[in-house]
DNA sequence: TTAATAACCTACTATTCCGATAGGGTAATA
DNA sequence: TATTACCCTATCGGAATAGTAGGTTATTAA
């Protein structure tokens, strides 16, 4: 399951996607348009900025912005930043991997060949909608 | 991310596809074999007899047993007893849905629509997939 | 220069879930 | 009738989630 970070933050790069011009938005717009807690939004768009996707104003006329492309931000690499890892286990993940304890050998492991197949499809329906497909 | 229990469980149905007579086997077998604490497993084996999966016998000589053919065991229908929902989000799951409160209109929303794809595509892989496949 | 604005940062909290453990009860077998 | 192994309830520490509170800093406009 998706966090709620995760989904408002998606949300909230829609809703910047959207917009023609591309001024400064206020946190408390977005949190206003979207229902979502304002000061929870404040740390979502935050962790966005500092992971290269928004840009920030500060003072009167302030607020977030796009930075990208929404046609060149993939929805994988959003996900990644805001959740973690896509795989369903640690020891499937391609940028958080991490070996199970119980399962001696992976190759043989039965769980781990089917949850490969699952973070494969996740990851092409991710890979190929972007920002802009969204928005 | 899937849970330890689902991973338990299905790691365990699988240990029992794998045997070749269908005879019961005791929960501290499948604990030693699988590397898994037999006090948890336990709970687990007793969730999948009640949901049908499995079937149990009690005293000497007893344990569980599968009742029905791996082949007609969908991976799907595994993981919805073990985890619950197979969806990202609880407003595009079919067997569990709930309403986001947040979202006004789930058919104007960006992320319900990316969910959709994701759900699919993550049901068809686990569709296709069977206990027959794991073992 | 000062007041207002809005992002920035730190810390805290309530609730829930996860992964397990403990301890006994019940039914079947030898 | 003793042993075996499933059955059931209850509890518990730790981590994560979803916020809340309150103050700091930088920018803008009056």
């Amino acid at each position: 399951m998706l966090s709620k970070k995760t989904k408002y933050g998606i949300k909230a790069l829609a809703y910047l996607a959207k917009r023609t011009d591309k001024t400064p938005v206020q946190t408390a717009e977005i949190a206003r348009s979207e229902n979502i807690s304002p000061k929870f939004l404040e740390s979502i768009l935050l962790n966005l900025r500092k992971s290269g996707f928004l840009g920030a104003k500060k003072g009167k006329g302030g607020g977030y912005y796009l930075i990208k492309d929404p046609k060149e931000i993939q929805m994988t690499s959003v996900i990644r930043v805001l959740e973690g890892p896509i795989a369903m286990l640690p020891c499937v993940s391609l940028n958080y991997y991490e070996k199970c304890e119980d399962c001696p050998d992976e190759v043989t492991c039965s769980v781990h060949k089917l949850m490969i197949q699952v973070r494969d499809s996740t990851l092409k329906v991710l890979g190929e909608n972007t920002l802009a497909d969204l928005a």
